[in-house]
DNA sequence: TAGAGTAGTTTATAATATAAACTAGTTTTA
DNA sequence: TAAAACTAGTTTATATTATAAACTACTCTA
């Protein structure tokens, strides 16, 4: 009855991650800290997953001397996305059959 | 940008529970751990932290000599999936103004 | 009356999330 | 020019959560 959840975007902080870039295409990580509010420590734990799972590209570079972090969603990160609302508008939405 | 969503809520089983008391207003142990494919155990323990929130009421009583334990949404349980369900939808459908 | 089954609960462990502490630099400013 | 403050992160330790395994306490059946 209940499609499971995959549980890499069923975490408040990668979901948000996940929707940001969705909608922006490319993000650095300064951008990512300020949208979702998270520490910078949670946030780069959780890119980690996100990049280890393929759902998102990673690319080191420096801007203006200083390090800088460019996040991308994939085409895996955005086909595991449609699926897990998908999944979870199962929950949030019943039909009464059976 | 982001709002909270409710941690209790935000777990496949409990909010899995939830869907389920929302539609069906009543529900006994095994149904739910029919219904949810959960293992008894986590069923048991996922059912008190949804107690304890207050969103269900649980009722002990006895049908043809075995326990039966029934499960109720309450006012507040209601009023949290909605608010977690409202919540939710800005992850998962992004409005583009800032 | 022993074995299998029902309906759970408790407990131990694995997985996850998170913040605090740390690294490695750069930019003021005194 | 040296110390203090700031940027942009990472690593690590800890708290929280989820989960399954083991257990309790019966009942039914052969």
């Amino acid at each position: 009855m209940f499609k499971e959840l995959d549980p890499i975007l069923h975490s408040q902080l990668r979901l948000a991650v996940i929707s940001l870039l969705i909608s922006v295409k490319e993000a650095d990580f300064t951008f990512l800290k300020e949208k979702t509010g998270a520490t910078a420590g949670n946030l780069s734990v959780q890119l980690q997953k996100l990049k280890e799972a393929g759902y998102i590209e990673i690319e080191k570079s420096f801007k203006d001397n200083f390090p800088l972090t460019t996040c991308k969603i994939s085409k895996d990160g955005i086909a595991a996305f449609e699926a897990y609302v998908k999944n979870l508008k199962q929950y949030i939405s019943i039909k009464k059959e059976n």
